[in-house]
DNA sequence: GACCGCCGATGAAACGTTCCATACAGTAGC
DNA sequence: GCTACTGTATGGAACGTTTCATCGGCGGTC
């Protein structure tokens, strides 16, 4: 089909096969006057390295593979936005797979990616991956864990504190004078709605004021999910609800809100406060500008991808656990009651 | 590194390579009982199969490459998703890239997709591409341009059609009262933004009454554009503002919401009125529900796979246009002046 | 019993690159 | 003038798969 091969360039430059390679890996050890007309030849016949015959003879691959928990999520979009950045920087491309929280799916692309070779993997794992792992380790394709802590060590990591951001959320819920606090989130599968609600449980014992903290479970972490809990809390009667939520994430948080409001007529944050996580850029557009726990995605992607290419240079290395800290982002939806109206929240964006 | 090679099968089953090829490609012509220990010699192995081997020597890739605009717009996520769905269940993977409408990096990875050898390309595209593109099916490399229509029919495209969605968005707000439109978006040289324009003026000369349509010019096609265009307009004094406000996309759209209500303290959709593009799942939960002209994202991405998957079959199938139609989805932003409060707008999510 | 056909298995060539051992030219040192 | 050395260029082996021409065995026919 296709047709320019180095062959070609070789010939055409007067120069042999290996000349060409050299050019094309390490340009220096060749002379400047082949280098010109091995340059020129490349121009002239428009030739591109074939990327197959280059990893197979080479074992180097130019690929990254990232395998993301859920794609549509804004707060995901920006982390492989910044491990895009990082790696174009270093001319690999990114292999992209969206699990949607499916296991069947994260298998698939694992083995799709180990098939490819991958120069290593990103992952934010849903199931339980640790021997796939390994074994692409074995492999020579080291992997990093993105946005969630690798809590036997066996793996780098690069995520955010979800304990310490589910308690500063509560605390904050708890300093704007709440006392009834609904954790809203799930599948309990994931380690950061388990440490969310943990670290907001933390906080409720920590309180010199009694506080409750109950559960409120979704199927999942996106919108749908919180407006269908929204629904739940509505049904109940109105002495009987929170009168805040800790949403395990902004997708929740915005479908609660808008079942709240909307549907349930309900005063936020008169009536009842909500926090999200991850801040994500939509956060601050909603209805009522969302209060949040920020998280620093660009960069966990950057440092993820800066780690894994560390990590395919020297396979020894020990694995090491980067976390990064919440930020508090406080707007409308959690200003204390009875001053909601007079602050407009200018927080954040 | 690895070490596993089709040669280990064979010999651990007792057959040729050769054979082991075959039940890994055409289980059909291989006996069943060379079947069943070939197989069972994978599975104790733990063979993966080389790709770049594979692709080397059958000259048939594995992967897809999808570029595209603007990764963060939850638009494109969609129709990615759309794209992976159709391509997993061929098992295909998704080369990803972002050019984030930066004319040298949609030239990289073209560059990196040629390289590769994908199976094809998918393309929001940016800048002029229509000669690399030509040179990748040179190549035998089809490529189906996504979100954009192909004017010469050089190549195959999924789109939607812009002229009548714009026609479309301010035929409402004529209808809904307004007569001093402005349409705010850019740059021109993304066709969507140009046509959507071009559809929103054929619907002011067609009015019966008077309506005049001005550009606010962004220079990009985000929430921060949209911020700063919104402060623009509040630069002017009360009287000779717009009356209702066309935007290029949702983003753009929340951004002049946030921009009008927040910091101007207008009244929307009393004073103003907006509409955005694409109904992506945050324009239901903004802080007035926004209007918006709905795109069939994920079936777009579904379609431009599909279509990209025949023409590589078939390399000399003559390029076809495939254009959906917007659909106008009304919330709260654009109801007519004064029944505003009135109606909360229940369209659409 | 010899021959034919057919099904399945086999072995080796080929894909396009990288890399290494080797060759070669030119220079410096004695 | 010979050797040693340095800096470049060269040719061919190797990467792991697919594919194709060929081979062997077996059952059926005459």
């Amino acid at each position: 089909m296709a047709g320019v091969r180095i062959r070609d360039v070789a010939e055409h430059a007067g120069v042999s096969v290996g000349t060409v390679s050299n050019v094309l890996n390490r340009p220096g050890e060749v002379s400047p006057d082949s280098v010109e007309r091995v340059n020129r030849a490349i121009e002239e016949l428009g030739y591109v390295r074939n990327d197959a015959a280059r990893k197979l003879r080479a074992g180097v691959s130019t690929t990254v593979g990232f395998v993301v928990l859920d794609g549509q999520n804004p707060f995901f979009t920006d982390v492989v936005r910044g491990a895009e950045d990082e790696a174009s920087s270093h001319n690999l491309a990114i292999l992209y797979g969206n699990t949607d929280e499916d296991v069947a799916r994260e298998r698939m692309y694992l083995d799709l990616f180990e098939e490819q070779q991958v120069r290593g993997v990103l992952i934010s794992p849903y199931g339980d991956i640790h021997s796939r792992l390994e074994r692409l380790r074995a492999r020579g394709i080291p992997a990093v864990l993105v946005d969630r802590f690798s809590g036997d060590g066996r793996f780098s990591s690069v995520s955010v504190d979800s304990v310490a951001g589910g308690r500063m959320a509560v605390e904050h819920l708890i300093d704007s004078g709440r006392r009834r606090i609904a954790f809203v989130g799930g599948p309990f599968e994931i380690q950061q709605v388990r440490d969310r609600l943990a670290g907001a449980r933390v906080a409720a014992e920590n309180a010199v004021a009694p506080v409750e903290v109950e559960v409120v479970a979704t199927e999942a972490t996106t919108v749908a999910a919180g407006v269908a809990a929204g629904a739940r809390i509505l049904a109940r009667p109105r002495g009987e609800r929170p009168d805040a939520l800790v949403a395990a994430n902004d997708l929740v948080a915005l479908g609660l809100l808008q079942a709240l409001i909307v549907e349930g007529r309900m005063l936020v944050p008169d009536e009842i406060a909500i926090i999200g996580f991850d801040d994500i850029p939509f956060a601050a557009a909603a209805a009522v500008p969302l209060s949040s726990m920020r998280q620093p995605s660009r960069m966990i992607g950057r440092t993820a991808l800066r780690i894994l290419l560390e990590e395919t240079a020297d396979p020894d290395l020990i694995p090491r656990q980067t976390v990064f800290l919440p930020e508090l982002v406080v707007r409308r939806s959690t200003a204390p009651t009875g001053v909601a109206a007079a602050n407009p929240g200018r927080h954040g964006r």
